[in-house]
Formats: C-alpha cells, sequence, structure tokens
DNA sequence: TTCAAGATGTAGAGAATCTACACCATTGAA
DNA sequence: TTCAATGGTGTAGATTCTCTACATCTTGAA
C-alpha cells in the first residue's frame, strides 16, 4: 500500500542528492520529473525526492557544468527540460562515488570497533 | 606526514557526527578533546571533526538527553566535562544506525545498478 | 468542462558542518 | 621566571543542502 511505502521513506543524507541525478543521468539523458520517479523507484519507494530538492539541484549541476538541459517534449507530450550528463559530471560523479564510499568505510570501521583507539 | 593527513581528510557527511559520537562514549565516559581525538585516531586521520562542530553537537545532544555532562579534571590535571550516554542515547544510537545502514544499502543499490528502474 | 496526471519552478525554514576566533589552565624547557 | 606547547571549552557567522508549501502551466480522458 502507499501509505506503508510513504511510512518506510527516509530523509536523503545531504550531499547524496547530486551523486543519485548524475547517476540516474548515466542510465541516459531524462528530465526532472522522470528523474524523481527513477530514484523514487529504483530505491523501493524508500528514497522520494521533492521537487523543492530538485530542481535546484538540477540548475546547481548545470552551473556548475555536469550536466546540460535542453526543452524537448517528454512521452506524454508535455514540455520537458531533458538533462544530460557532461564529461565533466561523469569525472564529477566518480569522485563523489569514490569519496562517498571511502566516508561509508571509514564510519563503519568506527561503528564496528569494540574498543577505542585511544 | 601531517601534511598528507591533511590532505586525506574529508568533511563529514552531515548528520553522521551524532552517531560517531554516541559510538565514541559507548567505549566509555570521555570529554570533548578526548572525544575528537578518539574519532581522529579511529579513522586513520580521514575524520577531523573540529570544534565548532563538536561542542554545539555535544550540547545538542544533552538537551536531547542522549547523553549527561559532569566536570572533571582530565587525565592531564585540566577541566574537562566528561559525557556519557544514556539509555536513551543508545536506543538512539541503534536506530541512528539502522538507518544510516538502510540509508547506505539504498544508494549502494542505486549507484551499482546497471539500468533505470523505469 | 472539469479534473488527474505530467511537468517546472520559487521562497523560506531548518539543520548541520565548517572557519575563525576568543579564552583559560598546566607543564616543562630555556 | 617567563614563555611556548599542549590540553581544553566555547561562540559567531557563513555556507550548503534538503524539506515544506506554494504557484503555475499543459494535456488527455471522462
Amino acid at each position: 500500500m502507499a501509505k506503508s511505502a510513504y511510512q518506510n521513506r527516509i530523509e536523503l543524507v545531504q550531499g547524496t542528492l547530486d551523486m543519485l541525478v548524475l547517476k540516474t543521468l548515466q542510465w541516459g539523458e531524462q528530465h526532472g520529473y522522470g528523474i524523481s520517479q527513477a530514484i523514487r523507484v529504483s530505491s523501493n519507494e524508500v528514497l522520494q525526492v521533492e521537487t523543492g530538492s530538485l530542481y535546484p539541484a538540477l540548475h546547481r549541476l548545470e552551473r556548475a557544468g555536469w550536466v546540460s538541459a535542453e526543452w524537448k517534449k517528454s512521452d506524454a507530450n508535455q514540455r520537458a527540460k531533458f538533462y544530460k550528463i557532461t564529461m565533466l559530471g561523469k569525472k564529477h560523479l566518480a569522485n563523489d562515488y569514490e569519496r562517498w564510499g571511502k566516508m561509508v568505510a571509514t564510519i563503519e570501521a568506527i561503528m564496528s570497533a569494540k574498543e577505542s583507539a585511544l
């Protein structure tokens, strides 16, 4: 049911949205609405990016040169801004993901330590 | 060298500091300065919590009832505020860690997916 | 003709981290 | 005895990012 799915939703960890958006765009160009759906579905309804987070993020990514945008018609015949990941964006994504993995590993090491390192 | 260690440092992901502090306190009571050292050392110099993050965080945790504080003398014979994790804090830590694990798994699922879920 | 779904966007609040300070006490070496 | 290094707590303000809540427009089907 929708309700139970909603209750399982959790807030995005700050700093991960760019990574998720860029990753989504590596699967092919997509518009904002489609990106939010892709993240929702591929996270099994756990992550739901709000429009107030997504659109500012997309503008941010475009300003940074990590994505490029073009107005087109969507499948539903609506005007939509399609985003493509750039070469720079791919590099940034790789860096970001590496940093993320390092952070996760570091935190995991601390959280599973049996005693203080001091 | 110190320099290379510094260059490897990365910023903390938002929302993880509370978890790291509470975990550190599960190893035994400790004062702020000691907590920051413990995190630095146990992360192999990757994480360095700044005082401008740490002290506000400790006050936050105390206000929330997740830690209790008491002024004592440190090993170096300095006045220091020693923090202890409370029962409530232990519960919170467990919840936090579970939520973190779920988030990491969810993000990993997306980041390693070969194609769009749509 | 009305309403749901598709689509983009902004304003403002709230949270958490960082940089950059200020301040005080103890100890050991010059 | 002074002075610097180490140990220790704290605040102010900037920045960044996400969220809630709102506004607006289009298309297609009932």
